[in-house]
RNA sequence: GCCGCCAUAGCUCAGUUGGUUAGAGCGCUAGAUUGUGGAUCUAGAGGUCCCCCGUUCAAGCCGGGGUGGCGGUACCA
């Protein structure tokens, strides 16, 4: 075979391989996510990764494949398939298909990748992990409250400490009064509210200017791009604006204050009503200052219903280049209450969120700095004669038999690659018996985080070669109690 | 999708007006040390200069096309 016939080893534009830190970060994480969800009285469900692409809801009417977007495949029974893109629409799938077995309000919680067919960017990545709450069946805000407060309850529960993070709340029916007291009403100007959503939703990146151009004329970007915007005049656009400055010095305020501007709509009015009463229970719950009203929000473009909200981490990290980076949304969610109804002729309200597991997990990284805690390797039983690997086995045996995780050294290298190796496994001890030792009946421990400790103020060169730092031989039955008492050093 | 930038060793990158055998640092393998990782010294391995076509006596370098990557923007259920 020659160079030009090797198959090249590489990954899928927009996907990552995942190592032993990131794992047991992932499922430390995860766990904590769990607990609380489960401490909120929310039950798992799993379900698989694949879905009809129409229960997924995509499927473009005029054409005979599914929306780009979304990574399809057609099964042998001409059906397409698509792999989920997030967890709300196989609930839906779900819930509607195992209606009469659930008892509603049906609160239930999953975890698993979502997939995503589009251009990766820097931290986007085509496969990520979601960690979904949802509530089915009740139609009250007192769910969307609930939602909102166990959000909170979550970053608190994975180390996001309070002040760090907001829980931001909005309400699309204010948002729908608004455009409907602007002349934005009825399904023929169902695509200019959606140009008016996206552009709130830039705020802020753009900021109110930005904003403006895209909610009149349109705007041009640094690259020369140019996107049409919503063609609002002047009055529409400010009316438009003015709810993003809605936002007062308490949640009770806030409310207030969209009553009184925004309520000459009847979906306003009920949109205002709603965060009043989200804001009333917050503060009774003892949330206040961690679930904030917030109008600016504006989250998933197509089938929120009503309150909709959004966990934002507020502390900035440095980068690499020291250039600070805001983290921003980890996750949100909202009420949808039409989604199950796709399903079934029955109406079912639902209300729930998202976390992006991967992105928080980035960002608690990033807060910790480079020198976060790494999971230690086991402990490696080195093999000097390789007739003997036999009595290292044993003693592998016997380390793992008292719960120590621990290995041997397989490999066909001498004793100095072997320390190497365990050096890279980030051992924290090896296990040496040579000849002398075996005679005696003895091993000899070495502690591999003490002994770089104890290297690293050697400077001669002699000395470095005659110490031998932080090791210690005992009988062989000691050896399980002194390499606990190694490990008990480094935990 | 649109705009821009980039592609040389495992990694980060030099490479002069186009000119012999394409380099450095780090990393890797090993020796100094007959049994010791991380310091030091020494040696070694490792390259289709992304691919194709063209210009030229001569291309890593110039031109065209392709592919891949990065950044911005749009989309993001």
């Amino acid at each position: 075979m020659t160079r030009a016939d090797l198959t090249p080893a590489r990954l899928p534009r927009g996907f990552a391989d995942r190592g032993a830190d990131e794992l047991a970060a992932t499922r430390e994480m995860a766990e904590a996510i769990r607990r609380t969800y489960e401490l909120w009285g929310f039950e798992g469900i799993e379900t698989p990764f694949f879905e009809y692409t129409d229960a997924l809801g995509k499927f473009l009417p005029d054409q005979d494949r599914p929306n780009a977007g979304v990574f399809s495949l057609k099964d042998d029974d001409e059906q397409w398939l698509s792999l989920r893109y997030d967890l709300t629409a196989p609930l839906a799938r779900h819930v509607a298909e195992n209606f009469q077995r659930l008892a509603k309000p049906y609160r239930s919680y999953r975890f698993g990748p979502v997939f995503r067919n589009e251009k990766p960017g820097p931290g986007r990545f085509r496969q990520f992990l979601q960690f979904d709450a949802d509530i089915v069946g009740a139609g009250s805000v007192s769910a969307d409250a609930e939602m909102c407060m166990m959000m909170a309850d979550t970053l608190e529960a994975v180390g996001v400490k309070r002040g760090d993070y907001v829980i931001k709340v909005n309400n699309r029916k204010i948002l729908d009064g608004v455009m409907e007291a602007i002349g934005l009403g009825g399904d023929d100007n169902a695509g200019r509210r959606l140009t008016v959503l996206r552009a709130i939703d830039k705020l802020d990146r753009l900021g109110p200017e930005g904003v403006r151009a895209l909610l009149g004329a349109g705007r041009k970007d640094d690259s020369g791009d140019f996107t049409k915007g919503a063609g609002l005049d002047d009055e529409a656009s400010s009316r438009v604006l003015s709810i993003l400055r809605a936002k007062a010095e308490s949640n009770l305020h806030t409310a207030r204050k969209l009553f009184e501007e925004f309520a000459s709509t009847e979906a306003g009015q009920e949109g205002a009503r709603e965060l009043s009463a989200i804001a009333t229970l917050v503060e009774q719950a003892g949330y206040d200052g961690r679930v904030v009203i917030d109008p600016s929000v504006v989250r998933g473009l197509e089938y929120y219903t009503g309150p909709v909200y959004e966990a934002e981490l507020t502390f900035t990290v440095s980068d690499e280049k020291g250039q600070p980076i805001q983290f921003g949304s980890v996750g949100g969610g909202g009420r949808y209450d039409g989604l199950v109804g796709r399903f079934m002729a029955e109406n079912t309200p639902a209300t729930g969120f998202s976390i992006g597991v991967s992105r928080l997990l980035a960002a608690l990284r990033a807060l910790q700095g480079p020198e976060a805690p790494r999971p230690l390797g086991p402990v490696v039983v080195l093999v000097l004669d390789r007739d003997q690997i036999g009595r290292s086995m044993a003693q592998a045996a016997t380390l793992r038999a008292a719960g120590i995780s621990a290995e041997v050294y397989l490999g066909a290298s001498g004793m100095k690659a072997q320390m190497k190796y365990a050096d890279r496994r980030k051992s924290p001890c090896v296990v040496i018996q040579g000849s002398d030792e075996r005679d005696k009946s003895e091993v000899t421990l070495k502690d591999l985080i003490a002994g770089s400790a104890a290297a690293a103020a050697i400077t001669d060169r002699a000395e470095w070669t005659e110490s031998r730092p932080a090791q210690v031989t005992v009988a062989e039955e000691r050896l399980v109690e002194q390499v606990r008492a190694i490990l008990s050093r480094h935990e």
